[in-house]
DNA sequence: CATGAATGAGCCTTCATTCAT
DNA sequence: AATGAATGAAGGCTCATTCAT
């Protein structure tokens, strides 16, 4: 119920209708925070979205396809803001770059858990041609991005699954002990041997391993 | 039903009883293979057996029982034929020691995604007593591999918190990909350049990176 | 399905859901006549409902809940339709009373079943807060029985006591043998000596025996 | 398994099988004390009785047989030991009859509990022919105790009908209730308004309704 | 005769989805 | 467009009964 207090009874115009799936995405979300997918219920969502549980399946068919939109989102705010970051920062040492890969850490931890899902339950129960559309439209943002990396495209490309990889893997770690989020926590000061600076000290080495020392000029436009 | 074709109607003695309860968690790994463990029904788990329901809970009290003794088999034997290997071989190089940790890969997929089991469902529905003695087992065996490797206690930890994370990441990807299995896939060539080789890649950037170049001398007993 | 023929396909006013929920009761109820709680099951109440399965537990929350509204509303009925009967005639012999408290008999059936039920299976899966309203209204209706009736609060609860044991006990034994309904059937003569004037004349013995022959002034309001 | 611990592995001759079917009738007594019907599962008695499941099933067809024969020879016990104590005391006032009835009432708890069950479950699972049987035999044990009670064969049974009735009555009432046992538990003295005395005294009321003051003369052979 | 492993119908309950309103 | 009552497949689990040994 959190935060729609207003808004029309029905959504009519198409503004309306975007605005009614985003409420529902950002229920889902808030949910999707503290719960597990299986442990997410339909009604649990259109109650947080003060919404009637029928309504939902106007704006979605089924909960897959709930969740692959959010994913959707998340990935495409992630990529737009890094993408920016690239281009302000023009970042060139490995450590760099895995700074501007990491600024935004703090936004992914809901997004990890949604690719996790990905490989898991999603796709499973969505349109075939959803689930195409969805591909076709990550594979075109990721290319965007990998435009604004200074590197060439394949070794950029090389970088984003090192980052998709080690960032789900370290995310299922910190979900299998009893420490919290593993990039989401705090490092604790130079000595710290938690999850994240494990995480960080990873993606550097792959950096480190996969870069030449000098990177190509930035190609972003 | 699959390759259970000949066996005893019943299971009389204790050897028997003990095959048939590995007849139940193959059957079980099998179906875990292809599907998450909330798609996964104990009616379907027994009748891949090829038993009655009733029958499974003759020997597994809970259905989370049943995917702990699965995760401790596999937990179980790939620390196992690891340790070995680390006192047959020897290694000292990096990527001597990446290619020990790699060696029994093919035991990995079941065995990662039922570690992320581990902390969200399993446990949950376990006698208290079993959990625990899940719990100090496991500890014993880590301490034993890691008196294998060619490092101090606290480094060998830590890249074996590497491996996993990494293990878990990288199976995601493949999961999320057309490609196939990460791990398992046979590189094909040396310009290769497939999820298994970034994979291991990966891995040896890490071992150089926590290693010092001039190992302890092993402390294998 | 017997019955329940003509009905919105849905209840959508407070007015239909109460009917619903009526509608449920009424089915557990002609299926409570003729097998115990335990063979009972939720499946055969929707069916006799004319209902889903699933569609039983938007009403109640679990099986006990269900019955015990049962019981609540039987109570409720014939508490009321007795104490009611106990204002319009002010008896005052023993026979007198003996037939108020016989009058509404054929409600009684269900009920005394109902009540074994009470200390046996019921309030053992209902939310407390439940369990301890449901005791607190018998309480209060009990006390506004006895209030009604023409003797001491605690000679009435005796009398009261009586008749629910001898109700219980006629009952088991109309069950036990080829005869029907020893309350319900109608004597069928002076010289009748069918179970249910025994049950009759053994009501008034005790009530003979309990009550002084001049009971008090009836202190019903 | 309690005090079965001498016994032949198998029942050969006709005795041994005959104490077999007697070990097992004893455990589910013991058990029956503590338990209602259905918590009372055929692993348990058998577990009870120091024998494994199926072994029951040669002995009683279905658990519901096992129960009816247990209920058999309770009858078969209480009637023989009233019927003796009859022809000892020669009761002559309702008192005395009455105290005749209920000497060994502390036998009756699993009896009265039997005789619910009678009504409700018993009989229902049960070949009809072991059915018929049990009327038969129960109706010619009857008929012995009848004779050896100081009334008229008709009267005779309807005090015993009554005894009946009231019996199951008071032993609901006391399930339902915090209390316990009604008839076992002893009387506490001369204003004690337990369960007990109330059973007692409404037996009383009947036998002075039923009886004529002046009993026949006592008929037993 | 005895065993106890195996069976499978059946239990209560949940929840994604449908559809009458 | 919105609702939420209704659905019913499916879930994990129990236990009286059967049957191979």
């Amino acid at each position: 119920m959190s935060s729609t207090s207003t808004r029309p009874a029905r959504a009519r115009s198409a503004e309306e209708k975007h605005q009614r799936r985003y409420d529902i995405l950002r229920a889902a979300e808030r949910l999707w925070t503290a719960a597990s997918y299986a442990e997410l219920s339909m009604n649990q969502v259109a109650r947080e979205a003060g919404l009637a549980k029928g309504t939902l399946y106007l704006y979605f068919d089924t909960k897959e396809e709930l969740f692959l939109a959010l994913l959707g989102e998340h990935l495409h705010r992630w990529i737009g803001a890094t993408a920016e970051l690239f281009t302000e920062r023009r970042p060139r040492s490995p450590e760099q770059v895995a700074a501007v890969l990491l600024h935004h850490a703090e936004h992914l931890t809901p997004l990890r858990r949604l690719l996790v899902l990905l490989g898991t339950v999603l796709e499973r129960n969505v349109r075939p041609e959803l689930a195409l559309e969805f591909r076709r439209d990550l594979d075109l943002q990721l290319r965007r991005l990998v435009a604004h990396m200074p590197y060439d495209p394949d070794t950029a490309m090389r970088v984003l699954r090192h980052l998709y990889a080690m960032t789900i893997g370290w995310q299922q770690l910190s979900e299998s002990l009893p420490g919290s989020d593993p990039v989401t926590a705090q490092p604790r000061g130079p000595q710290d041997s938690g999850l994240y600076s494990e995480f960080e000290l990873a993606l550097r080495a792959i950096l480190h391993q996969l870069t030449p020392s000098e990177p190509l000029a930035a190609t972003a436009s």
